[in-house]
DNA sequence: CTGAAAGCGCTTACAG
DNA sequence: CTGAAAGCGCTTACAG
């Protein structure tokens, strides 16, 4: 039996809970007990603990899974991490498992329905004890009149009603605070791009309708592929037409990226030629000149929640179903400056 | 036992291997021989995957790992996912890992030294099949005098010689082709601003260094903790001295964007009153006016490695120690241009 | 509070 | 190729 020891770890290979209890002088169950919250005398306690220390002793999170038929895993799925928006959504959801005890699987979808089925049997066999998911809108369906075997909480997206808690930004209203504010500063003809793969941008959509027509204006929108190529393209094209718009609203920080690069390749100027506003307070919207309006979203707060519901939903499972909706934060930049004719 | 189903899952829940067994007509062993690569006739392997099919038995993961003493999975440690280079890389190692068959799990340590000894002892109890890790300079220097009980493979950061396998970036070049670059043309009071936590900061300013001696220039350095807000705070009243520099090289994304809000608030056009170059070719580096000069590293490449050095490792544990250094590809744009006096 | 014993759901020698 | 049996490392009734 080889030893390696550091200041972080003494290992010493294949130490189980029976050595320590030798070590320590009580039976594997007392050492069971006082590594969790059995009851055991303090004196034990002390022993057992001296015997892991000098045993470097790791438990088997494998075997206490097994044991305990508790995964104390939280499953999240999400269409790509490399998204900011749900880069920072997980590192919430992380801290929040963490602090409970809990560990974190995540898988990327890349927005295929096929591998959320993948990812969601793979879920089954983790055995997790609960699911924060951002789907589709077909696997969204789906879910919404199935249960699993794990409580599910959708985040970014939901439908309407459902079986299943859900987490998202109040999307209607922060389309309606960005048309308003344009209309604000004088803007009349604003087009909408939106991408066509998840609820979110259909909300975004609808609420973006629901402005115009408050406001008597003639509504102008397309839809693309939620990539920034694809929203470079139609941008490009759209703002080529005689009647171009003379202001954009742009459901996400993708298509945002594209539409801001067919404008430069047009020679628009920003807010001159063409105002500009979008969504995600990321940092290049504020580096670049003008800074983009955008509707912030309250991540940290999307992932506590979500943790919430979960956790809320575990100790209570007939609770009802439960839809947290929060409000973005309108960023107000010069992309969206008042018009000067 | 209740049943529920959707197009995804068919699930019984406490769906057993004895069950499938029971309903394939086989024993538990032959239903296990069929799921893993074990020799099965043709026959029965249909009768076992039809009593999975109708059963919706999912195997169960924890079991299946305590049993075969081999978890399956990859632990990645590294700062923070909310840095895009980390964002990336971990996205490059899920992927390599998942058609590897294995899953990853994600610590973020904040570069917190204590965090780390804490999550590679969770590690430990995880029993991981190899560590992907980006320390911090004292562990690493630990780390490197120390075996663990799994292969560790440094990304990111390394230092000389050491146990374990590395992938890196040959950050001592691509400094040098940052000031080469500047000098080229036309700056001679180049200055340099570090992160002052990771071995990468170090390098970066060793190679600095380096290329200022090689041509005959005069170093000034600085060195920061690791967030915008310490590099803008140093670099505000860096640029408000009588001879500032006239360009200046970074050693990461987040320090730029505290340099270039610095030089905003200063007021100094760029390049004119200071010409900027760093790491890392996000896309706000692009989006800016001027573009910002960066090294662009090859984070796919960079994970890819990683996962490539622990699959070789554990198949031949003999292996010499190899450190895989990259090189990185230098992006030029606006931000150094030409130097007009 | 403590210990002996059973068992979580698999895989894998072992024997045939 | 197939099955019966043992056992991975824990936790948890059960009994005291």
């Amino acid at each position: 039996m080889e030893t390696f020891s550091n200041i972080f770890i003494e290992v010493r290979m294949g130490v189980g809970i029976k050595d320590v209890a030798k070590a320590a002088g009580v039976s594997p169950a007392t050492v069971s007990r006082a590594l969790g919250k059995g009851p055991v005398s303090e004196e034990l306690r002390a022993q057992v603990e001296a015997a892991v220390r000098a045993t470097g002793y790791r438990p088997n999170l494998a075997a206490r899974r097994l044991r305990s038929q508790d995964s104390g895993t939280i499953g999240l799925v999400v269409a790509d991490i490399r998204n900011p928006f749900f880069t920072a959504v997980s590192r919430a959801v992380e801290d929040s498992a963490y602090r409970a005890g809990m560990r974190v699987i995540l898988c990327n979808t890349g927005e295929d329905p096929e591998r959320e089925a993948l990812y969601l049997r793979h879920m089954q066999s983790e055995r997790i004890t609960g699911l924060i998911f951002a789907p589709t809108r077909s696997t969204l369906d789906q879910l919404s009149k199935k249960a699993l075997d794990f409580p599910v909480v959708f985040i970014d997206r939901c439908g309407p009603g459902g079986l299943h808690d859900a987490v998202v930004l109040d999307n209607r209203e922060a389309m309606g605070e960005l048309v308003a504010h344009l209309v604000e500063r004088g803007y009349r003809r604003i087009g909408g791009l939106f991408g066509n793969s998840s609820s979110t941008g259909a909300q975004r959509r609808d609420g973006y309708l629901e402005a115009m027509a408050r406001f008597g204006l003639k509504p102008e929108f397309r839809l693309v592929a939620p990539s920034a190529e694809a929203a470079q393209a139609e941008a490009q094209a759209w703002l080529a037409a005689d009647e171009r718009p003379e202001a954009l609203v742009v459901s996400n920080s993708l298509l945002l990226i594209g539409v801001l690069r067919a404008a430069r390749a047009r020679g628009l100027a920003i807010p001159g030629d063409l105002a500009l506003a979008g969504f995600d307070n990321e940092s290049w919207t504020e580096l670049v000149e003008p800074g983009i309006t955008v509707i912030e979203q309250p991540v940290e707060e999307i992932g506590r929640a979500a943790m919430n519901l979960l956790f809320e939903r575990l100790k209570t499972p007939g609770l009802p179903v439960r839809k947290v909706v929060l409000s973005g934060r309108c960023v107000l930049r010069g992309s969206t400056a008042t018009r000067t004719p």
